[in-house]
DNA sequence: ATTGAAATTGAAACTCAATCTCAGTTCCAT
DNA sequence: ATGGAACTGAGATTGAGTTTCAATTTCAAT
C-alpha cells in the first residue's frame, strides 16, 4: 500500500541506516503532502503538532529522501529549497511569476523525452530534473 | 557593435537609471565572459584588477543584468547563484552530476517548444527559463 | 555656474537557510 | 551485557545575500 516508505525502507536497508522512529514521522508527513514544501515548513508542521523534532533531523531527513529518489529538490527564487514528491508524477514544468512569487505547473510529456535522450546520448543516470520557467504570470500583467 | 552594452543602456534609461562607471566596468567585464560565474566570482575578478569595486555594487549591477533579460540565474546546488548571458544563446539544459560537481550543457530546440506552449497556453510573459537534470555523469559511474 | 532632488556607492551591520560539532542516546550484533 | 555504529538535537558556525545609511555623484532646472 505505501510504496514510498517502502521504497525509504528498502533504501535505508542497503545503505545500513536504521527506520527510526523520527524518521518514520517525518517521512509519512512528507508521503502524505501533496504541495511543495520547504525543510522550515515542515519544522512549523512538527512545532505546532506537538511532536518537537529538531530541525537538524529534519534536514538530514529529507537529504535522505532525495537521495532515495522519493523527493525532487526545485527552487523558486525564494532564498530555500523546496521539495515535491516525485514518485508517480506526471512530468511538469514549474512556472514562477517574478511579481507575484506564484508558483503553478505545466504538463509537457515533452520534457520526458528530453531526459530520455539525455540518459542515452550522454550516459547520465539517475536523473532528476526542474524545468523552472520564470515570468510574469497574466494577473500580474494586466496591472 | 556592443549589442549587449546598447541593450544594458536602453532599459537604464527606461528605468531612469544611470550608466554610471561602476556600472559600465562590470557590465563590461560580464559581456566579454564565456562560462557561467557567481557573485563572488566577479567580485574576486575585481579585486585581482586592482579596481576594487564594492561587492553590494556588484550584486547590484548582476541583478539590474538579470532584469534586463541579458543574463539568467541558474541553480547548481552549489549554494549560490549561478549566471549565464542570455543573448542569442542556442536552447540549452545543464547536466550537474551530484557526484563531482561538473556542469554540462545539452543541446535542445525542444526547450523553446515548450516555452512557446507555455507563452501561449499559459498567457505567460517576459520568461526566462532553466531547464536542471541532475543525475551521475560517465565518468563517475565507471567508479 | 548654482542649486536641489534623485540616484548611486560601499562599508558595516544584519538576516537567515543550511551545516557542523559534539555530548548524550539508541540500536544491533556478538 | 557489551562494544561499536548509527542517531539525535541543542548550540555554534558559516556564508550568501540584503538592508541601512552617510557620503558622493549626477542631472535637470533655474
Amino acid at each position: 500500500m505505501n510504496n514510498e516508505l517502502s521504497i525509504f525502507m528498502t533504501y535505508l536497508e542497503k545503505k545500513s541506516l536504521r527506520l527510526t522512529r523520527q524518521r518514520e514521522y517525518i517521512s509519512q508527513k512528507i508521503f502524505t503532502t501533496k504541495k511543495h514544501f520547504s525543510v522550515e515548513d515542515m519544522v512549523d508542521v512538527f512545532k505546532n503538532n506537538g511532536g518537537a523534532l529538531g530541525r537538524v533531523t529534519i534536514y538530514r531527513t529529507i537529504a535522505l529522501l532525495v537521495d532515495a529518489g522519493l523527493l525532487n529538490e526545485i527552487d523558486f527564487n525564494k532564498g530555500c529549497k523546496y521539495y515535491e514528491r516525485s514518485l508517480n508524477r506526471a512530468s511538469h514544468a514549474h512556472l514562477v511569476c517574478k511579481r507575484c512569487g506564484k508558483v503553478t505547473e505545466f504538463a509537457s510529456s515533452q520534457l520526458e523525452n528530453i531526459v530520455d535522450k539525455i540518459r542515452v546520448t550522454k550516459a547520465f543516470e539517475d536523473i532528476s530534473y526542474d524545468f523552472k520557467a520564470t515570468g510574469v504570470c497574466s494577473a500580474c500583467k494586466r496591472k
